[in-house]
DNA sequence: ACCATTTACTTAATCGGTTAAGTAAATAAA
DNA sequence: TTTATTTACTTAACCGATTAAGTAAATGGT
């Protein structure tokens, strides 16, 4: 829909369409005088070249897209955040996926764009993304950078956080806050995040002596009666935990309403600590524990990764990854007992 | 970086360019013999389309622009998620533009869209949006559609919520509630929405017998550490406010910080209404009573909008406006005092 | 057997830009 | 003065797909 073409002010100046083309992109080949009456006119005329035309022959598009499992989410719409802004610092424009946790869609997405649409593709896989064939083949197109939820199989640059250790943490600090059993809410077998947050939770728990059947990791459903109920059932069990790791920040609300429901005081009864992004934390009741992750900051970086790769021809985008570290940012809900 | 075309199947199969898109798009001039043909080979060598080729020719890019403030703020990442849910559902590509709150950046973002880049806009204005040739000359080359933070001055379809009748709630609940003094803080002047539920706010006031000068409107600052000076200042006044209109969601955290500080108790000393789309504001300390905007509808509804002018030709915009009602939600940061 | 139609293609133009190669006129060098 | 070079353009090809218009061969009708 782009209504004035190179064409019409070609023909409106008595030039060829070139001599327009390389006024605008002032070539030396065009006179000064010249230059200024295709400028002024495109000024006038309120000319916008047409970018599909240009990415066609010089088979760039200047578009990246941003595959990701929800934005309603503030680890998500965080990283998002800083993947625009560097986008937008080069001249880039972003299209935006969203999965929805959806295998079918990842794929389907993909496939998509392996077209030509976008120059590069930067990534957080669905919870049940257990094959990886499309993610090969969208590689071997499409420079790919993979942020946080990686896929470990596809060689290329990942920008995560330090997860293991950031599970161990957690349940360390659980642990030296006296807790005797320690739940970890898990979202997903294959994501490789998730695993390594609950090695990291196993790991604590060795360091400490604790036997493996001390530990207690629940498998969270993606139904939200259903994961209120498995709440209500790890908290009526004859021997309940008496603390929490949240892997994820949804599930904070889920386990702050449960122990209203069932009359459990935080952190009296229950200590929790949830990796979250969310800004609401601090006056939560009480006030959240929280692996706070680098969510704007690993966005950006995904992104400068990524430009990097599209400037420089042979980068070998495998030996960009990054570890970017969380902080552990202690608060109410595991304070010590009152 | 698209790699097979038609051009390679062409070759390969010794077939013009035009036979071979004829087959792929099954027309009746190509004999099923080659239709075979070129279907298996196009699947054998993963064939994808490339778009910008189709673009150029059909003048249509199948892509739209969403032009948002934020999206780490829960409105208007639920609002993204239903453009980009009703997007997909209707084979287009949704390309996203933060503005951050600055007018230069719209202003360049629209410029851009005017390329022919898109086939439609959906967007939010900035805060200080206040002069709107950019909106109009991009009005007249592509649809647009507005979601909750409109510019009345352009002719086309708005998706908004009932702003005033909100604020009148929120306030007359306030009122009926035992509140004497209530504050309301304001992001912009210029933003009607905002324009909006400061006028409900007063209405509520002059129908409840209370004179203008009771009314106090506090200009929010964009500035964290200024926007908590300002309410520590509110709050020290000899005569505080003991109710408090917050019209967007961020300010929350800002006044629970404050109350914490200053030893003021929600609801007893203060009471608080939010316009929040928060999942956190049921477990907050204590939990927040809140205008709740239909979010995620309002994209959605935005963006089927705009697909029905893209679908049909001569489709009147403006005729299309829509007022999506909000809820309040009543929970304990208004509750009578205990 | 002869013309008409159908079948199954190919050729060429198009979308809106960019650029390599070609060219006529002006200027500079020998 | 003659040749070389520079200036300031134009022509034409190209990116990848689509489609109107053209065409040769096969089939059909009488």
């Amino acid at each position: 829909m782009g209504n004035i073409t190179i064409k019409m002010l070609a023909k409106e100046l008595n030039l060829s369409t070139a001599a327009v083309s390389k006024a605008l992109r002032d070539s030396h080949e065009i006179s000064e005088r010249t230059k200024t009456r295709v400028l002024e006119l495109a000024a006038a005329l309120n000319y916008v070249p047409h970018p599909y035309a240009g990415s066609l022959r010089e088979k760039k598009s200047n578009t990246i897209a941003v595959v990701i499992p929800e934005v309603a989410d503030s680890f998500f719409s965080l990283a998002l955040n800083g993947i625009e802004s560097v986008a937008i610092e080069n001249g880039y424009h972003a299209l935006i996926y969203l999965t929805h946790e959806r295998f079918e869609r990842e794929k389907t997405i993909l496939k998509d764009l392996e077209s030509g649409r976008v120059d590069g593709v930067i990534m957080s896989v669905t919870t049940k993304t257990n094959t990886f064939d499309h993610l090969r083949s969208l590689n071997k197109m499409v420079p790919m950078v993979f942020f946080d939820r990686v896929c470990e199989e596809i060689d290329t640059a990942k920008i995560t956080t330090n997860d293991e250790e950031c599970g161990y943490q957690a349940t360390q600090h659980l642990i030296d806050r006296g807790c005797k059993k320690i739940a970890i809410l898990s979202v997903s077998e294959s994501l490789s995040i998730n695993a390594k947050r609950i090695q990291g939770y196993q790991r604590a728990l060795s360091d400490n002596g604790r036997k493996p059947e001390a530990s207690c990791i629940i498998d969270y459903s993606e139904d939200p009666d259903e994961s209120l109920e498995q709440l209500r059932k790890c908290f009526r069990t004859a021997e309940p935990p008496d603390g929490i790791v949240a892997t994820v920040s949804k599930m904070t609300t889920d386990i702050y309403l449960v122990c209203m429901e069932l009359g459990l005081r935080i952190p009296d009864d229950l200590k929790v600590v949830s990796f979250s992004n969310d800004a609401t934390v601090a006056i939560l009741n009480p006030s959240l524990t929280t692996i706070t992750q680098p969510a704007f900051e690993m966005g950006e970086l995904a992104a400068k990764v990524l430009f990097k790769a599209l400037k420089k021809k042979y980068l070998v985008l495998s030996e960009e990854s990054t570890v970017v570290p969380s902080q552990l940012i202690l608060r109410n809900s595991t304070s010590a007992a009152f």
